[in-house]
RNA sequence: GGCGCAUUCGUCUAGCGGCCUAGGACACCGCCCUCUCAAGGCGGAGACCACGGGUUCGAAUCCCGUAUGCGCUACCA
């Protein structure tokens, strides 16, 4: 049997898609599972919309996601080259195979007729089809009738009768009536082919066998297959993947969805491991119901008949989940070497490593995206100055919080600097005793004064990792704070008057 | 409009004629843990399997129709 070979083919047009790393997921991973190959080919043949960056960043992103491709164009390969631009000359030869045989034939029609016929059968409330003006005429013979171009295109001769039926290794078998089916451009007036020529002629040249695709391809698959027929190639199998849609069901769009740019997951720290489970999860399941899964799982178990045919829906707050699920489940250090990037990013440039490490540490099960990192742990670098209204707990006032905090800060001092976090709990829940009053409502003054927050690590934990200094320091700054607080004046609500001094 | 593909909790899904009074995950709600936030544990609510007809002793599972969504209908891919 033929090795199997499977193929991503995306247009560098842009930033990649997200679809592209969806449907490159699985063709990696049955060509793995079956011992094959997967190839990489750049499909540039519309000169319109091409865009220079675009193929770099397809090679970064599918990296990116430990997609590799074991033919490409910067890889090599023996099937070669894997850039559709480079190719032209194959395309051209093909055609003119094909006109030879009379499976395709050359037509001169300017674009102003395709449009006034197409606008003419819309007004007859017509499907639109070519009418094949051009079929059987010879170039002398077109040139005499009006509406004639320069350059011709080639276009593909459907049968007028029949149907075309395949069987596809997600939905079973679909079929089309011949009739229905335009006479598609293979070559462009400016000698460029389109898809249907392009990617048919390149699949079987680079002796694709698994055709795995979005199913926005299945309405033309049947021009597909009569222009293999009429070469006598035989057909690599197929699969149409469902395409990703938004929540509600409609389509993902560039302008309107961010998350259809591939980059996008990166600028907000997903994991590429965390992406890539949750893209399989969006119409693959493993046999055993897990739901955290990396590619290595899905290459044991793949098989078409698990593959769903719904088109599903992207929701991020599981992919959140999945992301902090991730993050989770990485060591301190390979926190620290995913999360410097953003911190530097963000402002965030310590060189204290030893430092970072025990933030992070802290840090590292309260982080869902690595992009929230710097807000999650900034008070760590730079000091706070706390709200005081934050910083007066329920049922105290300004005056007796930073009485508190005085002596929260004595115990600190008393502590010392090589106080452990449970030494310091020990103390403090003394201390609260002491003062009449509850744990939450010391400790909350306390986090408030040292963090700048109400949401932070455990109390202690973080005030030994920040260090005596910046913790002294800080509940200073927090009792200053206190004391410039104006007296409660009967809690006017004076809704345009700003808390006074500092802004 | 024509043609094609689809339709199970809010979302992703399991299910491939009887094991389904439909299972899991995320999200949501409650409780526990607890110095806050997380994380974790336990529990709950949530789907007349789009709708209507068949086939069958029996249907979420097979067939037909309708509705809805999506795709194609370009010298775009």
């Amino acid at each position: 049997m033929a090795p199997v070979r499977t193929r991503i083919a995306p247009s560098p047009t842009g930033n990649p898609h997200v679809g592209t790393a969806y449907t490159a997921l699985f063709n990696v991973a049955f060509a793995r599972q079956q011992g094959g190959q997967f190839v990489l080919r750049i499909e540039d043949t519309d000169r319109t919309r091409y865009d220079p960056d675009s193929e770099g960043l397809i090679f970064d992103t599918l990296r990116w996601l430990k997609l590799d491709w074991d033919e490409g164009p910067d890889v090599g390969g023996p099937f070669g080259p894997y850039r559709q631009s480079e190719r032209t000359e194959i395309y051209r030869e093909v055609a003119e195979q094909l006109v030879q045989k009379g499976a395709a034939y050359r037509c001169w029609c300017t674009p102003q007729r395709l449009e006034r016929i197409r606008q003419e059968a819309m007004a007859r409330k017509e499907p639109f089809q070519y009418d094949q003006f051009c079929l059987g005429k010879t170039e002398a013979e077109r040139r005499r009738l009006p509406d004639c171009a320069d350059r011709p295109v080639v276009r593909l001769l459907m049968p007028d009768e029949g149907t075309t039926v395949f069987t596809d290794l997600i939905r079973g078998e679909i079929s089309f009536e011949n009739r229905l089916i335009d006479d598609q451009v293979l070559l462009k007036s400016d000698g460029f082919p389109t898809y249907h020529l392009a990617a048919p002629v390149d699949d079987h040249l680079m002796r694709i066998s698994h055709i795995i695709r979005g199913e926005d391809w299945i309405s033309s698959t049947p021009k597909h297959i009569v222009l293999y027929d009429a070469l006598g190639w035989e057909f690599p199998k197929l699969a149409h993947m469902s395409l990703l849609r938004n929540v509600d069901k409609s389509r993902i769009s560039k302008r309107k969805n961010p998350w259809a740019n591939l980059r996008w997951f990166r600028e907000q720290g997903y994991l590429p491991e965390a992406l890539v489970n949750f893209l399989a999860l969006m119409g693959f399941s493993m046999p055993d119901g897990r739901e955290v899964f990396g590619i290595d799982d899905i290459i044991a178990v793949f098989s078409f008949d698990r593959l769903s045919v719904t088109g599903p829906g992207f929701d991020l707050t599981k992919l959140d989940w999945l992301n902090g699920h991730y993050i989770r489940s990485l060591s301190v250090d390979q926190v620290v070497d995913r999360a410097r990037p953003y911190l530097i990013a963000a402002g965030i440039t310590t060189t204290d490593d030893v430092y970072l490490r025990r933030v992070l540490a802290l840090e590292q099960e309260r982080i869902h995206k690595l992009a929230e990192a710097p807000e999650l742990t900034r008070f760590f670098f730079e000091d706070v100055t706390p709200d005081p209204k934050l910083l007066v707990a329920k049922g105290l006032d300004a005056a007796r919080t930073a009485e508190l905090l005085r002596a929260a800060s004595d115990a600190f001092g008393a502590a010392g600097e090589n106080a452990t976090a449970s030494e310091l709990e020990e103390r403090f829940r003394a201390l609260a005793e002491q003062q009449g009053v509850t744990t939450g409502q010391l400790f909350g003054a306390i986090r408030v004064a040292i963090t700048g927050t109400t949401k932070a690590p455990p109390l202690f934990d973080t005030a030994v990792t920040l260090g005596l200094e910046r913790v002294l320091r800080r509940i200073d700054r927090a009792i200053a704070a206190l004391e410039a607080l104006a007296p409660p004046a009967a809690t006017g609500p004076a809704p345009s008057s700003p808390p006074p001094g500092r802004g």
